[in-house]
DNA sequence: CTCTCGTGAGACAAAATTGTCTCACACGGG
DNA sequence: CCCGTGTGAGACAATTTTGTCTCACGAGAG
């Protein structure tokens, strides 16, 4: 039986996510195959995580697609984006600590494409009155891949529910921490 | 002349912080040392971490310290916290991806007790009424370390103004990216 | 059934990293 | 000046990780 090269990445992240510098063995181990196998589909270490970043990335441009963010409030948009980046995120918390890969000059350039779709929907809903023009966009997209990072670590050590993961995103991300009378 | 124990610290987070993975031969190198002389003052890469672990926590106390958490309003202590951690802010940037410190049972008690701190400031308030209770204080807290650590990377990354970190972080999680026609 | 394909297990060498040691040198105090 | 301390450079072995290979096994197609 053929192994499921789309669970396997998915099984290496989470690994990996746990101890970034686990050896290519426990890698294997934790997608249950060996390491000759994780080796006869991907040459080594670099490839394995280059093809991890793929993946990440062809997943963000997916939910990116979907949440149409040219639709409607700039905030549908951006709520919309985070329900459909979730199943995303733990690949994201992984790749977003895997400095590495943005060090290179020959960074990826997918994720320049991604940052500036987030950007250009953070500054439409400035230029429509809807969110404050003080914080820079390029803030507000660091700071959103920053809450999803949180987020997916703090489902995953069990520190709050999986079913509040997009609320708890936008409602930070969107109005903040400060109580409002009414509105 | 003797090595600046705490200067090499701050290299070695620096270094380890743009790869995670870098010998101890590079760490040593970016603190301008070598790498005999980093072994005779820290016995290994575990030692070397544990250190620096050691030295982030000591600064989280400070900053939680200086913070007054207890006086005034939970906002203004917020705002004080966030002012007060960021000379810690890279240290922590590189501490939080050091999953590794987190999975054993041995747990550094000194995180608790700080995730405690923070957790209590905003329990405190959520009571008073001047932050959302629908926002658990476990999230609160994990999303101060998110953004810490995103607003640390735009820094390096020069995205954003070394001055504006503070502010881009209060404003973000006290209020949210959300416009307000007036209050 | 037989054959083929993909896999697991393990051996093996190559490479990288680490831990330890020695030695020479520079600096600063006495 | 002389000496002690701490350092840099480098050699060296031990360990770990990686890359490559072989061989046997089992499932599934024909």
């Amino acid at each position: 039986m053929s192994v499921d090269r789309d669970q396997v990445l998915r099984s290496a992240a989470a690994q990996l996510t746990r101890k970034g510098s686990s050896t290519l063995d426990e890698v294997a181990r934790a997608s249950g195959i060996s390491r000759a196998t994780l080796h006869r589909h991907f040459a080594g270490r670099d490839a394995l995580i280059r093809a991890l970043e793929d993946l990440g990335l062809q997943e963000c441009e997916t939910a990116l697609d979907l949440a149409r963010l040219g639709e409607g409030s700039a905030q549908d948009a951006l709520r919309r984006l985070i329900k459909e980046i979730e199943p995303a995120a733990g690949l994201l918390a992984f790749l977003v600590t895997e400095n590495q890969l943005f060090e290179g000059e020959d960074r990826h350039e997918g994720w320049s494409r991604i940052d500036d779709r987030m950007a250009e929907l953070f500054r439409r809903g400035q230029e429509s009155g809807e969110f404050r023009i003080d914080l820079s966009t390029a803030w507000l997209t660091d700071a959103l891949y920053g809450l999803v990072g949180s987020a997916a670590w703090a489902v995953l050590d069990g520190r709050v529910a999986a079913k509040d993961f997009s609320y708890m995103i936008a409602e930070l991300l969107i109005g903040g921490a400060q109580r409002r009378v009414e509105s």
